[in-house]
DNA sequence: TAGAATCGGAACGGTTCCGAAACGAATCCG
DNA sequence: CGGATTCGTTTCGGAACCGTTCCGATTCTA
């Protein structure tokens, strides 16, 4: 079901979960890396370098390389596809579900820790 | 208004507007450096290294790395605070307020559409 | 079977980031 | 006044990352 979120609500979220990931010393993913690893985590597979470096228009060595990172934190890892051996697969790891359900608590604590008044307007400087 | 998400939905929220940002070339910012910008445009000032060094966790010259990055890219400004000429306010822009407005217009459709359509769209081998 | 196409990644030079330590400037305090 | 403290920044060596280009391996195709 769809949820909606005003500007206020939608970044207000957004800075509660990222903070307290951040203080809790979070690993300091970069956009690109997150948003690679929610896509391995939270679509069907298979997921290729080229495919991740299409959907997500970035070029392919800096998919490789953040692949690199990740699989150093233990979130993926890379299997050579058997049916085209030229081809890798990026799999899920039990490190890498653990992180992304805890960081979904977070998300989820932030929602629901929403207060309707605005803290600060959102405004131009002074 | 609190918001309910469950782990599925909030990660999903998270990779469809995380992707979004990114398929539109916006900035790879680091998890720290989205923290502090959120910071900044949505808590009260004044804002100081040293105070988003404590609430942050990080380290201070690292807080002063990402203001320089978040300079570099226009969306924050430093100013001398004029009763502790020690101290740096750090300010917003109007170029920060649009780039979050617009981040915060990504985040508002994700939730909208959650669990609406094409739950396989990505990534079909061909 | 030979050539073209596709796959992921290595090499390269340049930029950015890290934490620790030290710094100048400003302020506080004895 | 003068020493101690606080603030933000700079420096350091080392690591990670960027896009471009190129490469070996594999597969497709004519």
């Amino acid at each position: 079901m769809p949820v909606f979120l005003s500007q206020d609500d939608a970044l207000a979220l957004w800075r509660e979960a990222l903070c307290s990931s951040v203080r809790d010393d979070g690993p300091d993913l970069s956009a690109r890396q997150m948003s690679i690893l929610l896509t391995v985590y939270t679509l069907a597979p298979p997921h290729t370098v080229r495919g991740l470096s299409e959907s997500l228009n970035i070029s392919k060595p800096a998919v490789s390389r953040a692949l690199d990172r990740l699989g150093t934190l233990g979130y993926i890892r890379r299997r050579r596809d058997d049916y085209d051996r030229r081809s890798v697969q990026i799999q899920r790891t039990v490190k890498g579900a653990v992180f992304l359900s805890e960081f979904a608590d977070i998300v989820s604590r932030a929602g629901r820790e929403l207060q309707s008044p605005t803290p600060f307007e959102a405004g131009v400087p002074s």
